[in-house]
RNA sequence: CGGGGUGUAGCUUAGCUUGGUAGAGCGCCUGGUUUGGGACCAGGAGGUCGUAGGUUCGAAUCCUAUCACCCCGACCA
Protein backbone atom coordinates (compact mmCIF):
# COMPACT_ATOMS: atom_id res chain seq x y z
CA UNK A 1 0.00 0.00 0.00
CA UNK A 2 1.47 3.72 -0.80
CA UNK A 3 0.90 6.04 1.69
CA UNK A 4 -0.09 8.59 -0.56
CA UNK A 5 -3.11 6.29 -1.71
CA UNK A 6 -3.99 5.04 1.74
CA UNK A 7 -7.34 6.94 3.83
CA UNK A 8 -5.42 7.65 6.87
CA UNK A 9 -6.68 10.86 8.03
CA UNK A 10 -4.59 11.36 10.97
CA UNK A 11 -4.47 14.20 13.14
CA UNK A 12 -1.86 16.24 15.33
CA UNK A 13 -4.02 17.27 18.31
CA UNK A 14 -5.93 15.24 20.82
CA UNK A 15 -9.74 15.09 19.80
CA UNK A 16 -11.88 16.77 22.25
CA UNK A 17 -14.11 14.27 22.73
CA UNK A 18 -11.67 11.52 23.92
CA UNK A 19 -11.09 10.99 27.60
CA UNK A 20 -8.54 7.36 27.40
CA UNK A 21 -5.72 6.93 25.32
CA UNK A 22 -6.69 4.39 22.92
CA UNK A 23 -9.91 6.11 22.38
CA UNK A 24 -7.88 9.33 21.29
CA UNK A 25 -5.23 7.32 19.45
CA UNK A 26 -7.69 5.40 17.46
CA UNK A 27 -9.01 9.03 16.56
CA UNK A 28 -5.65 10.42 16.21
CA UNK A 29 -4.00 7.80 13.92
CA UNK A 30 -7.74 7.51 11.51
CA UNK A 31 -8.43 4.08 12.67
CA UNK A 32 -11.95 5.08 13.96
CA UNK A 33 -14.55 7.92 13.27
CA UNK A 34 -17.53 8.46 15.53
CA UNK A 35 -21.12 8.49 13.95
CA UNK A 36 -23.53 8.89 16.84
CA UNK A 37 -23.16 8.36 21.21
CA UNK A 38 -21.29 4.46 21.18
CA UNK A 39 -21.00 4.01 17.33
CA UNK A 40 -18.03 3.95 15.28
CA UNK A 41 -17.16 3.92 11.74
CA UNK A 42 -14.45 1.94 11.19
CA UNK A 43 -11.57 3.55 8.25
CA UNK A 44 -8.76 0.85 6.85
CA UNK A 45 -6.35 0.88 9.79
CA UNK A 46 -9.05 0.17 11.91
CA UNK A 47 -11.00 -2.43 10.18
CA UNK A 48 -7.41 -4.18 8.93
CA UNK A 49 -6.53 -4.38 12.79
CA UNK A 50 -10.28 -5.78 13.58
CA UNK A 51 -9.89 -8.51 10.84
CA UNK A 52 -6.63 -9.79 12.32
CA UNK A 53 -8.20 -9.86 15.49
CA UNK A 54 -10.96 -12.09 13.97
CA UNK A 55 -8.60 -14.79 12.14
CA UNK A 56 -6.64 -15.29 15.31
CA UNK A 57 -9.76 -15.79 16.76
CA UNK A 58 -10.97 -17.69 13.54
CA UNK A 59 -8.06 -20.06 13.61
CA UNK A 60 -7.42 -21.09 16.91
CA UNK A 61 -11.44 -21.53 17.15
CA UNK A 62 -11.67 -23.95 13.97
CA UNK A 63 -8.50 -25.60 14.90
CA UNK A 64 -10.15 -26.09 19.07
CA UNK A 65 -13.07 -27.97 17.10
CA UNK A 66 -15.82 -25.05 16.71
CA UNK A 67 -17.65 -24.33 14.01
CA UNK A 68 -18.76 -20.93 12.14
CA UNK A 69 -21.81 -19.98 11.53
CA UNK A 70 -23.80 -16.65 10.91
CA UNK A 71 -27.04 -15.85 12.60
CA UNK A 72 -29.35 -12.81 12.07
CA UNK A 73 -29.09 -9.63 13.85
CA UNK A 74 -32.60 -9.14 13.34
CA UNK A 75 -34.31 -11.20 16.02
CA UNK A 76 -38.24 -12.04 16.39
CA UNK A 77 -39.35 -11.40 20.09
CA UNK A 78 -41.35 -14.67 20.16
CA UNK A 79 -37.87 -16.30 21.24
CA UNK A 80 -37.01 -13.46 23.95
CA UNK A 81 -40.54 -13.87 25.50
CA UNK A 82 -39.87 -18.00 25.84
CA UNK A 83 -37.06 -17.39 28.46
CA UNK A 84 -38.19 -14.55 29.99
CA UNK A 85 -35.98 -11.95 28.36
CA UNK A 86 -37.23 -9.91 26.19
CA UNK A 87 -38.38 -8.74 29.99
CA UNK A 88 -35.57 -8.93 31.73
CA UNK A 89 -32.94 -7.12 29.22
CA UNK A 90 -34.23 -4.13 30.06
CA UNK A 91 -34.05 -0.78 28.24
CA UNK A 92 -31.02 -2.64 26.69
CA UNK A 93 -32.49 -4.21 23.97
CA UNK A 94 -32.84 -2.02 21.04
CA UNK A 95 -36.80 -3.15 19.94
CA UNK A 96 -38.20 -2.57 16.79
CA UNK A 97 -41.03 -3.05 15.05
CA UNK A 98 -41.78 -4.01 10.96
CA UNK A 99 -44.31 -2.77 8.76
CA UNK A 100 -46.88 -5.24 10.88
CA UNK A 101 -46.30 -4.33 13.83
CA UNK A 102 -43.86 -7.40 14.61
CA UNK A 103 -41.94 -7.10 17.41
CA UNK A 104 -37.87 -7.71 17.40
CA UNK A 105 -34.68 -6.60 18.00
CA UNK A 106 -31.14 -6.28 17.24
CA UNK A 107 -28.94 -8.85 18.52
CA UNK A 108 -27.07 -8.14 21.69
CA UNK A 109 -26.02 -12.07 22.39
CA UNK A 110 -27.74 -15.14 20.67
CA UNK A 111 -28.50 -18.15 22.96
CA UNK A 112 -32.20 -17.98 22.50
CA UNK A 113 -31.74 -17.84 18.38
CA UNK A 114 -29.01 -20.69 18.96
CA UNK A 115 -30.68 -22.44 20.83
CA UNK A 116 -33.64 -22.63 19.15
CA UNK A 117 -31.77 -24.19 16.08
CA UNK A 118 -30.28 -27.00 18.41
CA UNK A 119 -33.78 -28.69 19.36
CA UNK A 120 -34.94 -28.00 15.46
CA UNK A 121 -31.82 -30.13 14.47
CA UNK A 122 -30.79 -32.00 17.11
CA UNK A 123 -32.33 -34.96 18.27
CA UNK A 124 -29.65 -37.42 19.42
CA UNK A 125 -27.17 -37.70 21.40
CA UNK A 126 -24.85 -38.80 18.92
CA UNK A 127 -25.09 -35.70 17.79
CA UNK A 128 -23.65 -34.00 20.39
CA UNK A 129 -20.87 -32.74 21.44
CA UNK A 130 -21.19 -29.32 19.15
CA UNK A 131 -19.56 -26.07 19.71
CA UNK A 132 -20.60 -23.48 17.05
CA UNK A 133 -19.48 -20.05 16.90
CA UNK A 134 -19.86 -16.09 14.96
CA UNK A 135 -18.41 -13.24 14.26
CA UNK A 136 -21.00 -10.61 13.58
CA UNK A 137 -22.29 -6.88 15.61
CA UNK A 138 -24.03 -6.98 18.08
CA UNK A 139 -26.29 -4.01 19.79
CA UNK A 140 -26.85 -3.12 22.86
CA UNK A 141 -28.40 0.30 24.21
CA UNK A 142 -25.87 0.67 26.52
CA UNK A 143 -27.03 3.35 29.84
CA UNK A 144 -23.79 4.69 28.87
CA UNK A 145 -21.58 3.65 26.39
CA UNK A 146 -18.17 5.52 26.78
CA UNK A 147 -14.30 5.50 25.53
CA UNK A 148 -15.10 5.17 22.34
CA UNK A 149 -15.15 1.38 21.19
CA UNK A 150 -14.72 0.09 24.40
CA UNK A 151 -18.17 0.38 25.66
CA UNK A 152 -20.36 1.35 22.18
CA UNK A 153 -23.69 0.28 21.70
CA UNK A 154 -23.27 -1.47 18.12
CA UNK A 155 -19.48 -3.76 18.24
CA UNK A 156 -18.57 -6.54 16.91
CA UNK A 157 -17.92 -9.73 19.15
CA UNK A 158 -17.52 -13.27 18.84
CA UNK A 159 -20.00 -15.49 20.48
CA UNK A 160 -19.29 -19.32 20.88
CA UNK A 161 -22.19 -22.16 22.07
CA UNK A 162 -21.22 -25.15 22.84
CA UNK A 163 -24.40 -28.34 23.66
CA UNK A 164 -23.40 -31.49 25.41
CA UNK A 165 -25.05 -34.79 27.10
CA UNK A 166 -23.15 -34.67 30.38
CA UNK A 167 -21.64 -32.41 32.91
CA UNK A 168 -18.35 -33.70 31.91
CA UNK A 169 -18.37 -33.28 28.84
CA UNK A 170 -19.24 -29.48 29.34
CA UNK A 171 -16.32 -29.46 31.60
CA UNK A 172 -13.95 -30.87 28.76
CA UNK A 173 -15.26 -28.43 26.45
CA UNK A 174 -15.00 -25.41 28.65
CA UNK A 175 -11.76 -26.14 29.46
CA UNK A 176 -10.51 -26.40 25.98
CA UNK A 177 -12.19 -23.11 25.28
CA UNK A 178 -10.57 -21.55 28.61
CA UNK A 179 -7.11 -23.04 26.75
CA UNK A 180 -8.13 -21.64 22.92
CA UNK A 181 -9.01 -18.11 24.86
CA UNK A 182 -5.33 -18.40 26.28
CA UNK A 183 -3.99 -19.03 22.52
CA UNK A 184 -5.73 -16.63 20.94
CA UNK A 185 -4.79 -14.30 23.81
CA UNK A 186 -0.85 -14.95 23.43
CA UNK A 187 -0.70 -14.91 20.20
CA UNK A 188 -1.72 -11.38 20.70
CA UNK A 189 0.94 -11.02 22.90
CA UNK A 190 -1.37 -9.62 25.78
CA UNK A 191 -0.52 -9.53 29.37
CA UNK A 192 -4.06 -10.64 31.04
CA UNK A 193 -5.65 -12.46 33.99
CA UNK A 194 -8.24 -14.95 34.20
CA UNK A 195 -10.78 -13.90 36.60
CA UNK A 196 -13.92 -16.16 38.14
CA UNK A 197 -16.91 -13.98 37.54
CA UNK A 198 -20.16 -13.02 38.17
CA UNK A 199 -22.48 -14.71 35.43
CA UNK A 200 -25.01 -11.44 35.33
CA UNK A 201 -27.82 -11.47 32.55
CA UNK A 202 -26.22 -14.38 30.57
CA UNK A 203 -27.27 -17.10 34.18
CA UNK A 204 -25.95 -20.30 34.78
CA UNK A 205 -23.56 -21.19 36.61
CA UNK A 206 -19.44 -21.12 36.67
CA UNK A 207 -17.79 -18.17 34.14
CA UNK A 208 -14.65 -16.51 33.78
CA UNK A 209 -13.51 -12.89 32.33
CA UNK A 210 -10.59 -12.97 30.48
CA UNK A 211 -8.69 -9.00 31.78
CA UNK A 212 -6.27 -7.34 30.09
CA UNK A 213 -3.78 -5.84 32.41
CA UNK A 214 -3.96 -2.07 31.97
CA UNK A 215 -3.69 1.00 34.35
CA UNK A 216 -7.05 2.20 32.62
CA UNK A 217 -8.99 -0.48 33.09
CA UNK A 218 -12.27 -0.31 34.28
CA UNK A 219 -12.10 -3.25 36.92
CA UNK A 220 -9.95 -3.80 39.65
CA UNK A 221 -8.23 -7.02 39.75
CA UNK A 222 -6.22 -9.15 42.38
CA UNK A 223 -3.72 -11.82 41.88
CA UNK A 224 -0.99 -14.03 42.94
CA UNK A 225 2.37 -14.09 41.87
CA UNK A 226 2.66 -17.46 42.68
CA UNK A 227 -0.19 -19.23 40.83
CA UNK A 228 -2.53 -18.39 38.70
CA UNK A 229 -4.95 -17.74 41.32
CA UNK A 230 -6.74 -13.98 40.19
CA UNK A 231 -10.37 -12.19 41.55
CA UNK A 232 -12.10 -9.54 40.68
CA UNK A 233 -12.06 -6.74 43.32
CA UNK A 234 -16.55 -7.11 44.50
CA UNK A 235 -15.26 -11.13 45.04
CA UNK A 236 -12.10 -10.41 47.17
CA UNK A 237 -12.62 -12.38 50.20
CA UNK A 238 -9.08 -12.14 52.00
CA UNK A 239 -5.73 -9.95 50.99
CA UNK A 240 -4.25 -13.29 50.96
CA UNK A 241 -4.11 -15.83 47.92
CA UNK A 242 -6.40 -18.93 49.26
CA UNK A 243 -3.86 -21.09 47.32
CA UNK A 244 -0.67 -20.29 48.46
CA UNK A 245 -1.40 -19.83 52.22
CA UNK A 246 -0.19 -16.56 53.53
CA UNK A 247 0.97 -14.95 49.93
CA UNK A 248 -0.51 -11.25 49.94
CA UNK A 249 -2.56 -10.86 46.79
CA UNK A 250 -1.20 -7.70 43.92
CA UNK A 251 -3.80 -5.57 43.19
CA UNK A 252 -3.73 -3.95 39.30
CA UNK A 253 -6.59 -2.84 37.26
CA UNK A 254 -7.84 -4.81 34.12
CA UNK A 255 -10.29 -4.12 30.73
CA UNK A 256 -12.39 -7.78 30.55
CA UNK A 257 -12.01 -8.62 26.61
CA UNK A 258 -13.44 -12.15 27.18
CA UNK A 259 -15.97 -13.66 29.24
CA UNK A 260 -16.89 -17.95 28.92
CA UNK A 261 -19.45 -19.40 30.66
CA UNK A 262 -21.12 -22.33 31.98
CA UNK A 263 -24.86 -21.98 31.01
CA UNK A 264 -26.13 -25.47 32.47
CA UNK A 265 -29.58 -25.75 31.47
CA UNK A 266 -30.86 -22.33 31.84
CA UNK A 267 -31.49 -21.95 28.20
CA UNK A 268 -32.54 -25.56 27.15
CA UNK A 269 -34.91 -26.00 29.75
CA UNK A 270 -36.51 -22.25 29.67
CA UNK A 271 -37.24 -23.28 25.96
CA UNK A 272 -37.94 -27.13 26.03
CA UNK A 273 -34.71 -28.01 23.83
CA UNK A 274 -34.20 -31.79 24.79
CA UNK A 275 -32.35 -34.85 23.00
CA UNK A 276 -32.72 -38.20 23.25
CA UNK A 277 -30.11 -40.43 25.41
CA UNK A 278 -29.00 -43.73 25.06
CA UNK A 279 -32.15 -44.72 26.96
CA UNK A 280 -34.24 -42.85 24.64
CA UNK A 281 -34.84 -40.51 27.25
CA UNK A 282 -35.66 -36.37 27.12
CA UNK A 283 -33.26 -34.63 28.36
CA UNK A 284 -32.37 -30.60 27.94
CA UNK A 285 -28.90 -29.62 26.31
CA UNK A 286 -26.21 -28.70 28.82
CA UNK A 287 -25.23 -25.52 27.47
CA UNK A 288 -21.51 -23.54 27.31
CA UNK A 289 -21.71 -19.97 26.02
CA UNK A 290 -18.02 -17.96 25.24
CA UNK A 291 -17.81 -14.58 23.81
CA UNK A 292 -14.74 -12.18 23.11
CA UNK A 293 -15.23 -8.31 22.44
CA UNK A 294 -13.44 -7.83 19.13
CA UNK A 295 -13.37 -4.38 18.93
CA UNK A 296 -12.15 -3.79 22.72
CA UNK A 297 -9.68 -6.40 22.01
CA UNK A 298 -7.92 -4.03 19.28
CA UNK A 299 -8.36 -1.08 22.01
CA UNK A 300 -7.61 -2.69 25.01
CA UNK A 301 -3.68 -3.40 22.86
CA UNK A 302 -3.24 0.38 22.49
CA UNK A 303 -4.43 0.94 26.50
CA UNK A 304 -1.06 -2.01 27.03
CA UNK A 305 0.63 -0.42 24.22
CA UNK A 306 1.42 3.10 23.79
CA UNK A 307 3.80 5.85 24.40
CA UNK A 308 3.59 9.65 23.79
CA UNK A 309 4.00 9.22 20.40
CA UNK A 310 1.25 7.00 19.35
CA UNK A 311 0.34 3.14 19.46
CA UNK A 312 2.88 0.59 19.41
CA UNK A 313 0.87 -2.25 18.10
CA UNK A 314 1.75 -6.00 18.79
CA UNK A 315 2.70 -7.79 15.33
CA UNK A 316 0.07 -9.77 15.49
CA UNK A 317 -2.49 -7.32 15.32
CA UNK A 318 -0.47 -4.40 13.18
CA UNK A 319 -3.05 -2.85 10.66
CA UNK A 320 0.55 -2.85 8.43
CA UNK A 321 3.60 -4.31 9.72
CA UNK A 322 6.13 -2.54 8.12
CA UNK A 323 6.77 1.17 6.57
CA UNK A 324 9.26 2.06 4.16
CA UNK A 325 10.41 5.99 4.97
CA UNK A 326 12.44 7.51 1.73
CA UNK A 327 14.21 10.45 4.07
CA UNK A 328 13.81 12.89 1.48
CA UNK A 329 11.31 12.11 -1.46
CA UNK A 330 13.11 14.45 -3.97
CA UNK A 331 16.39 12.07 -4.01
CA UNK A 332 15.92 10.04 -6.82
CA UNK A 333 18.43 7.03 -5.71
CA UNK A 334 16.31 7.20 -2.58
CA UNK A 335 13.05 6.48 -3.95
CA UNK A 336 14.16 3.98 -6.38
CA UNK A 337 15.87 2.01 -3.54
CA UNK A 338 12.15 2.96 -1.41
CA UNK A 339 10.47 1.34 -4.91
CA UNK A 340 12.81 -1.39 -4.80
CA UNK A 341 12.37 -3.05 -1.22
CA UNK A 342 8.81 -2.36 -1.33
CA UNK A 343 8.65 -4.46 -4.30
CA UNK A 344 10.83 -7.25 -2.18
CA UNK A 345 8.30 -7.67 0.02
CA UNK A 346 4.82 -8.73 1.05
CA UNK A 347 2.43 -5.83 -0.33
CA UNK A 348 -0.18 -7.03 2.02
CA UNK A 349 1.72 -5.93 5.02
CA UNK A 350 4.00 -3.00 3.89
CA UNK A 351 3.25 0.47 3.15
CA UNK A 352 5.49 2.54 1.05
CA UNK A 353 5.72 6.94 2.29
CA UNK A 354 5.33 7.72 -1.34
CA UNK A 355 4.56 11.10 0.11
CA UNK A 356 6.09 14.38 -0.86
CA UNK A 357 7.41 16.21 2.76
CA UNK A 358 10.20 16.02 5.58
CA UNK A 359 11.27 13.16 7.60
CA UNK A 360 9.68 14.24 10.49
CA UNK A 361 5.98 14.51 9.47
CA UNK A 362 6.41 10.74 8.25
CA UNK A 363 8.32 9.34 11.37
CA UNK A 364 5.53 10.96 13.46
CA UNK A 365 3.00 9.89 11.28
CA UNK A 366 4.49 6.13 11.01
CA UNK A 367 4.60 6.30 15.29
CA UNK A 368 1.20 7.26 15.45
CA UNK A 369 -0.54 4.54 13.72
CA UNK A 370 2.25 2.32 15.48
CA UNK A 371 3.60 0.13 12.72
CA UNK A 372 6.21 -2.40 14.28
CA UNK A 373 8.87 -1.58 12.27
CA UNK A 374 10.12 1.51 10.14
CA UNK A 375 12.81 1.16 7.41
CA UNK A 376 14.72 4.39 6.89
CA UNK A 377 16.05 4.92 3.38
CA UNK A 378 18.44 8.24 4.00
CA UNK A 379 21.88 9.04 4.46
CA UNK A 380 23.39 5.76 4.92
CA UNK A 381 22.68 4.68 1.80
CA UNK A 382 26.16 6.87 0.72
CA UNK A 383 27.47 3.94 2.47
CA UNK A 384 25.57 1.27 1.23
CA UNK A 385 23.08 0.80 3.91
CA UNK A 386 19.45 1.11 5.47
CA UNK A 387 18.06 2.14 8.66
CA UNK A 388 15.75 -0.51 10.07
CA UNK A 389 14.16 1.34 13.34
CA UNK A 390 11.85 -0.93 15.59
CA UNK A 391 8.54 0.91 16.98
CA UNK A 392 8.82 -0.98 20.65
CA UNK A 393 11.94 -0.95 21.58
CA UNK A 394 13.47 2.57 19.38
CA UNK A 395 16.27 -0.36 18.18
CA UNK A 396 18.57 0.95 15.46
CA UNK A 397 19.60 -1.22 12.99
CA UNK A 398 21.82 -0.46 9.79
CA UNK A 399 21.89 -2.91 7.68
CA UNK A 400 23.68 -3.54 4.09
CA UNK A 401 21.84 -3.10 1.11
CA UNK A 402 21.85 -6.87 0.00
CA UNK A 403 20.49 -8.10 3.19
CA UNK A 404 17.47 -5.65 4.15
CA UNK A 405 14.51 -7.86 2.46
CA UNK A 406 16.32 -10.82 4.22
CA UNK A 407 16.74 -8.87 7.64
CA UNK A 408 12.92 -7.51 7.54
CA UNK A 409 11.20 -10.88 6.97
CA UNK A 410 13.16 -12.29 9.95
CA UNK A 411 11.79 -9.44 12.00
CA UNK A 412 8.40 -9.88 10.86
C1' C B 1 -32.55 7.90 34.45
C1' G B 2 -29.99 11.18 38.49
C1' G B 3 -25.67 14.66 38.99
C1' G B 4 -21.92 17.77 36.38
C1' G B 5 -20.21 20.02 31.76
C1' U B 6 -19.68 21.44 26.48
C1' G B 7 -21.67 22.95 21.52
C1' U B 8 -18.00 28.94 17.18
C1' A B 9 -14.07 26.53 10.05
C1' G B 10 -11.86 19.55 9.01
C1' C B 11 -9.09 19.63 14.30
C1' U B 12 -7.74 22.63 18.83
C1' U B 13 -9.94 26.95 20.34
C1' A B 14 -10.42 33.02 21.45
C1' G B 15 -14.63 36.14 21.68
C1' C B 16 -19.92 35.55 25.72
C1' U B 17 -19.35 38.48 32.10
C1' U B 18 -20.41 44.30 30.03
C1' G B 19 -25.12 43.02 22.88
C1' G B 20 -22.63 46.59 17.67
C1' U B 21 -16.90 44.26 11.82
C1' A B 22 -16.41 36.30 13.97
C1' G B 23 -10.58 36.06 15.18
C1' A B 24 -6.16 32.73 15.88
C1' G B 25 -3.08 28.14 15.55
C1' C B 26 -2.94 23.54 13.02
C1' G B 27 -4.80 21.21 8.64
C1' C B 28 -6.39 22.18 3.33
C1' C B 29 -5.51 24.74 -1.98
C1' U B 30 -1.76 27.70 -5.37
C1' G B 31 3.37 29.29 -6.25
C1' G B 32 8.39 29.34 -4.51
C1' U B 33 12.43 27.89 -1.18
C1' U B 34 13.39 23.49 1.77
C1' U B 35 14.23 17.91 3.03
C1' G B 36 17.13 13.03 9.28
C1' G B 37 11.90 13.76 13.97
C1' G B 38 5.22 17.39 12.65
C1' A B 39 10.03 23.43 7.85
C1' C B 40 9.75 28.62 5.83
C1' C B 41 7.86 32.77 2.70
C1' A B 42 3.82 34.81 -0.23
C1' G B 43 -1.14 34.32 -1.72
C1' G B 44 -6.02 31.77 -1.07
C1' A B 45 -10.52 28.84 0.09
C1' G B 46 -13.35 27.49 4.14
C1' G B 47 -18.39 29.87 9.38
C1' U B 48 -26.67 28.63 9.04
C1' C B 49 -21.63 30.71 15.89
C1' G B 50 -26.00 23.00 17.44
C1' U B 51 -31.44 24.09 16.31
C1' A B 52 -36.08 26.88 17.04
C1' G B 53 -38.50 30.77 19.23
C1' G B 54 -38.20 35.41 22.11
C1' U B 55 -36.15 40.38 23.93
C1' U B 56 -33.76 44.43 21.16
C1' C B 57 -32.78 49.46 16.28
C1' G B 58 -29.14 45.40 16.48
C1' A B 59 -27.83 38.65 19.36
C1' A B 60 -22.17 34.03 18.93
C1' U B 61 -23.11 37.18 23.38
C1' C B 62 -29.29 38.13 27.13
C1' C B 63 -34.07 34.85 27.96
C1' U B 64 -36.99 30.23 26.91
C1' A B 65 -37.39 25.61 24.73
C1' U B 66 -35.15 21.73 22.27
C1' C B 67 -31.33 18.53 20.18
C1' A B 68 -26.46 16.51 20.24
C1' C B 69 -22.04 15.20 22.59
C1' C B 70 -18.63 14.45 26.92
C1' C B 71 -17.68 13.15 32.24
C1' C B 72 -19.37 10.64 37.31
C1' G B 73 -23.06 6.45 39.05
C1' A B 74 -26.07 1.51 38.10
C1' C B 75 -25.11 -2.39 33.29
C1' C B 76 -21.68 -5.09 30.15
C1' A B 77 -17.71 -8.07 25.45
Amino acid sequence: MKMSHLFAPTLREDPGEAEIVSHKLMLRAGMIRKLAAGVYSLLPLGLRVIQKVSNIIREELNRAGAQEIFLPVLLPSELWKETGRWDVYGKELFRVKDRHDREFCLGPTHEEIITDIARNNIRSYKQLPINLYQIQTKFRDEIRPRFGVMRSREFMMKDAYSFHATEECLQKEYKNMYDTYCRIFDRIGFKYKVVNADSGIMGGGFSQEYMVLADTGEEEIFYCEECAYAVSSEAKKSDNCPKCEGKSLNKTRGIEIGHIFQLGTKYSEGMKATYLDENNEEKPFIMGCYGIGVGRTAAAAIEQSHDKDGIIWPMAIAPYKVVIVPANSEDPEQMVMAKKIYGDLNHEETVLDDRPGRLGMKLKDADLIGFPIKVIIGKALKDGKIEIKLRKSGEVKLVEIGKIVEEINDLL
